[in-house]
RNA sequence: CGGGACGUGGCGCAGCCUGGUAGCGCACCGGCUUUGGGUGCCGGGGGUCGCCGGUUCGAAUCCGGCCGUCCCGACCA
């Protein structure tokens, strides 16, 4: 491409409300713009790596003999209202003017279970693998990150359709391997962990995700890679503090004016291990008290698997079924409220509330002074012992840029796909469902490859391989050159973009190449010519790698093939 | 949904506290200059100061309400 005439709107400062670096940066090298909170265009440039991402995945979805399809972005509510998924708060829903009931869809199980349904009669049509990439609109309750958390997005979605567990287990697999494919080929560093299966509801979950600080999502990882796993769902050995001895009996000590976990391992003396945090929760069958060691910190997500959903309570509501405020709570004595102790409670003795302000236990027991459910409710820190390895565990900040998800018969039975096994009886599909968001692995990429300069591209995204600076004006030698070896490299097979501009200063050109981030630069003017050599800048690292005139197309191929 | 901040030409910002009718840099247009790292000089165009209401002789500035955007938390395939 030429780009005298064309439209790349570059920018030298980002916007005032622009955080992070990738946000920053495709703003300012003309890739994208914002509409409202939430919702992006993407410009030319910026569409050309988005082609460029969504070749890559086409390409290994097709390898695995995935179909691509192209859904409803709009759907009948009935379908969601069949698997009980109509009415969540991030769903747009809308009327149409007959008054029917219209969703705008977050996702597509329902409706490939729907067409699945109706096509899918025989084992003899199963296995299959359908995918598409399409728009996805979720009312998110928080737009951030430029185009990493957006309410408009497209998505490449698949889904597997199988007999039997075997088989999906196979097909999982197989996206697996695709992903690992996929995102290799596009440069990014990325792990697969293990991941909660959230919304989607099913049998098992991993998620890709690219360490960036920008991320929102925390993993906890071994540094050998026996284990990685969103913190979500992370499991740890919880290093243990001395306990010492432990008491006979539990004893009331007072504790005037103290209220949190801090102030109280201060007054005591006592590290936060040894103290016992009480969080109070109201689920949907009343109030729970939650208990983990003061080192610890509860994990709600975590909590919602043994409670179900719930709410902080409120003082008043405190008061009443403890008979003490939020400083002094614990669990001997309480009566009518629903305990559940971190597995970590059952080692050890305590410092409790006493459920009378201004005073705590000491040498609480569990099993012998109160009685609780076990479970897994904290959040693991970093240094505590991986569940596989035993190293210490590393916490990370990750942008999650894929998923797989076993869905089993979640959406198969409400909707009625089965399928006449080869015994004659009729059987639910067995499903799997992938995702994996474009734009976010084109985020992901820039957060983890820029430097002052710009953007960084890895050379399957970069929306041009090659970008030539021209310094000289449109009738000059040096121009006919730059026209020549345009042409020879386009032959090649390779994008070009030859900045051809009449009238835009070398060093503005030199600085908005550098933003823009394509891996080869080539510089022709007036030193380029008549005996060379062709000034060649490799974009990562910004190394000179200048070649001889003669051959220098074949040479530049040559160079991007090593160029990561 | 809770907490915080911001909203002034395309972008980045000052002015607001202490009311008197809008300014700077970049970008843009014209001229000259310059042609290997956002060139230099000269001359221009462009803003109902987010919206509505109130106070006042007078509001970008003070007060109230609303809207928008961002950040932290909650939430989130």
């Amino acid at each position: 491409m030429r780009l005298s005439g064309r439209f790349w709107p570059t920018l030298r400062d980002a916007p005032a409300d622009a955080e992070a670096v990738s946000h920053k940066l495709m703003v300012r090298a003309g890739l994208v713009r914002q509409l409202a909170s939430g919702l992006y265009s993407f410009l030319p440039f910026g569409l050309r790596s988005v082609h460029r991402v969504t070749a890559v995945i086409r390409e290994e979805m097709d390898r695995i003999g995935a179909q691509e399809f192209q859904l409803p972005v709009m759907h009948p509510a009935e379908i969601w209202e069949a698997t009980g998924r109509y009415g969540l708060d991030e769903q747009f829903r809308l009327e149409d003017r007959g008054g029917r009931a219209m969703v705008l869809g977050m996702t597509h199980e329902e409706i490939i279970t729907w067409h699945a349904a109706r096509e899918i009669r025989s084992y003899r049509d199963l296995p299959q693998s359908w995918y598409q990439f399409q728009t996805k609109l979720r009312d998110e309750p928080r737009p951030k990150s430029g185009i990493l958390r957006v309410r408009e997005f497209t998505m490449k979605d698949s889904y597997s359709l199988d007999a039997d567990e075997a088989g999906l287990a196979r097909s999982y697999e197989a996206h697996a391997e695709a992903y690992a494919r996929i995102f290799d080929r596009c440069g990014l560093e990325w792990y697969m962990v293990e991941s909660d299966v959230g919304m989607m509801g099913g049998m098992g979950a991993h998620e890709f995700m690219a360490p960036s600080p920008a991320g929102e999502d925390t993993i906890a990882r071994a540094p050998s890679g026996a284990y990685a796993a969103n913190v979500e769902l992370a499991t740890s050995v919880a290093v243990d503090p001395d306990f010492g001895p432990t008491p006979a009996s539990a004893e009331a000590f007072a504790t005037p004016g103290i209220g949190t976990i801090d102030e109280l391992a201060v007054f005591t003396g006592l590290p936060a291990g040894r103290l016992c945090k009480s969080v109070v929760v109201v689920s949907d069958d009343g109030p729970v008290l939650a208990l983990v060691r003061g080192a610890h910190a509860l994990h709600e997500k975590k909590l919602s698997h043994v409670v179900g959903r719930h709410r902080p309570a409120q003082p008043d509501e405190i008061r009443a079924w403890f008979g003490a405020g939020p400083g002094s709570l614990g669990p001997v004595g309480v009566e009518g409220v629903r305990i559940v102790a971190d597995a970590t409670i059952a080692t050890g003795h305590y410092v409790t509330g006493a459920n009378r302000d201004g005073e705590h236990l000491r040498g609480v027991v569990l099993g012998r002074d109160f009685d609780a459910e076990l479970a897994d409710i904290r959040t693991v820190l970093a240094g505590e012992g991986c569940p596989v390895s035993g190293e210490p565990l590393e916490l990370e900040p990750v942008i999650e840029i894929g998923n797989i998800f076993k869905l089993g018969t979640k959406y198969s039975d409400p909707l009625g796909a089965t399928y006449l096994a080869a015994d004659g009886q009729e059987r639910s599909i067995v499903m799997g469902s992938y995702g994996i968001g474009p734009a976010r692995v084109l985020a992901a990429a820039i957060e983890q490859s820029h430097d002052d300069a710009g953007i960084v591209w890895p050379k399957a995204l970069a929306p041009f391989d090659v970008h030539i600076v021209l310094v000289g004006e449109a009738a000059s030698p040096q121009a006919a050159f730059a026209d020549a070896l345009y042409a020879q490299l386009s032959d090649a097979g390779l994008a070009v973009l030859l900045d051809d501009r009449d009238g835009t200063k070398p060093g503005e050109k030199f600085v908005e190449a550098e933003l823009l981030g394509c891996p080869i630069r080539l510089t022709i003017g007036k030193r380029t010519l008549p005996d060379g050599p062709l000034e060649v800048q490799v974009r990562r690292g910004r190394e000179r790698n200048d070649v001889p005139l003669h051959g220098a197309a074949a040479a530049i191929v040559a160079l991007l093939g090593q160029v990561r």
